[in-house]
DNA sequence: CTCTGTAAGTTTGACGTCAAACCTTCCTTT
DNA sequence: AAAGGAAGGTTTGACGTCAAACTTACAGAG
């Protein structure tokens, strides 16, 4: 049905070789030959056949995207960026989500080997740490997305969230609270996380200030809108004083401020929230969350172009990259001394 | 370096074609055979080459989704349930936004018959009529998911949006409402949607309850928080009198219950709100929207499976199911004569 | 004892692409 | 004039799978 490079050689008069070098740049062919080959295989709608590309290689033209949960927005994201920059490098993405579960994201590891992936993005989670020596292992190369955890020493494209602490506790504090606390994912002692560079930003910052800090601070939680919920009463247990709260994602705050609200507690005033991830619905008026926005497109992109440059040059991925985040400050941090 | 059938066929000392059959239930190959194959090849580890099959019967096992936009958590909820169910059945997906954009949505598609996807499983979204004939003319197995335009007659997993725009205006009229909107996707006159069905089923509903419905009662939108928040200026001026409105998803309903805020309006006993989809996020407490909740699992499940099972038997696909959708009451359709 | 039929395999070849190795010309160089 | 080299091709074969066509062995019929 489709025209194949068969159809072309014995329209151009060449030999099936002859047109594949066509295709090539910097090949041993006259640029005379190449442009008509070219033409005449535009003529033809030829489209060279992946699947034959894929058998003579040994493996397809396609990434492998990990990532942690589809409907929250911020993974969304990810998901449109990875697949333009592969779409426009001719690569196609194979998306699997782990939704936070070692075995199933174990699982799908396996099958993205057995699609035979050229490369891998992974979003880490907090809660899957049997991933992490599966993924050095792997002889693909292989980037971390976003975030990534503690003993993991491979390439990555981040958000800086050692910056990010410091940032929130420079907003906190500007805005006149004075006990801070974190709400992230990952458990107390053994905190797994690339969250340990929220923390120890946090920590710092607050170090800097002259402010103590504490192990009661810290709260675990998890990173959706129920585990925020439920981390507010593990905070007023651990750290009733607080005043100031950073959770490590939107979704965490959202369930953190649904139950102050509940609680009667002024947010803002009372108890300052702010997440990170500056979701869309943060800036709806009923939530005005203050955020940490990540650059989330250059995140998406700097790494899917990354992975298939060593793809492309057959070498293990290498690129170490932080990205500043930016506050974007909103009424759930409302200055204490600020009248409303 | 994956062991080939090759290798499976030398260590059982049978030819490949013997191992080929012996995957294959119901083929000519005594059942010993069938077994010693089996578990020697499990003992290799072996994984049919996709790309190999692939190149063999002209197309790889790749099912097609194209969404409208990534970073709507009920998109993100199709694709995670589609995944599933392909993955279950040896297929892998080819995700693929459209944004909403007519161009880009074509192009995707392009893109997917390039890759010789199997079969396609399509979002259709208002704003891409030209995508309709492109889809109802290709030669493989295609599939309306969530809902479909006007002129599409092919096969369908939908949700009842009659039953839906039915059911909002029994709850909306019983919470006490009067005069009702509609605040929806498409351009008045052409509606090209499958919100005409809605909007029939919201008319229907009312001419049963004896209430007027003049066109000044519906309002053209959008999908977004943007073109929501955007539409209550425009519901203003056209419909000022309105006390409850329906509208076309969430994301929508949430813009304008902001805008509503906004100018002062007592979301609930003045003007009662709700949407459709019931995201995660309508169900915070500041937010409470009511909503209408699609059976989104069993919608993109259903639809998974029908495609696949068209695609084996190598028909037409010929589903159209509706499925009866469930309303939701919360906050922001609270009854104007409850009491706070 | 030959003939036919069936069960259980095997051989062969093709799907489309593209390295690697192999040819021609034609041009330089000494 | 012979040797060497480069430029621009072409031929060949293999990647892994699996229909289709072909073979063999054996059973039962006549």
């Amino acid at each position: 049905m489709n025209a194949t490079i068969r159809d072309v050689a014995r329209r151009a008069g060449v030999s099936e070789t002859t047109v594949s070098l066509a295709f090539k740049e910097r090949s041993r062919i006259s640029e005379k030959t190449r442009q008509r080959v070219r033409h005449i295989a535009a003529e033809l709608d030829y489209v060279p056949n992946e699947a034959a590309r894929a058998l003579r290689r040994g493996s397809p033209r396609t990434l492998g995207l990990m990532v942690n949960d589809l409907t929250n927005p911020f993974y969304g994201r990810m998901v449109r960026e990875v697949e333009a920059v592969a779409m426009a490098e001719g690569y196609q993405v194979l998306v699997s989500e782990s939704q936070f579960d070692p075995t199933r994201e174990l699982g799908n590891l396996d099958r993205m080997l057995q699609a035979r992936i050229r490369g891998l993005l992974i979003c880490f989670s907090e809660t899957t740490p049997e991933t992490v020596p599966r993924v050095r292992d792997m002889r693909i190369p292989c980037l971390a997305l976003d975030t990534f955890p503690e003993g993991y020493e491979g390439p990555h494209v981040v958000n800086d969230l050692a910056a990010a602490g410091r940032l929130a506790v420079e907003h906190l504090l500007a805005v006149g609270c004075r006990r801070l606390a974190l709400v992230i994912a990952g458990s107390v002692g053994a905190r797994f996380s690339s969250f340990a560079r929220l923390e120890s930003g946090f920590r710092e910052a607050l170090r800097v200030a002259g402010l103590p800090c504490d192990s009661r601070q810290v709260i675990s939680a998890g990173w959706g809108i129920e585990e925020g919920y439920a981390a507010f009463a593990e905070l007023r247990r651990q750290a009733p004083e607080t005043d100031g709260v950073l959770c490590g994602n939107d979704l965490c705050a959202f369930g953190l401020l649904s139950a102050a609200d509940e609680a009667g507690i002024a947010v803002g005033p009372e108890l300052a929230i702010m997440g990170i991830d500056d979701l869309p619905f943060s800036a709806l008026p009923r939530l005005n969350l203050t955020s940490i926005r990540q650059p989330d497109r250059e995140l998406a992109e700097c790494a899917a172009q990354a992975l298939i440059e060593s793809i492309e040059a057959g070498e293990r991925c290498s690129v170490k990259l932080s990205l500043a985040p930016r506050l974007i400050a909103r009424s759930s941090t409302l200055a204490k001394t600020s009248v409303l």
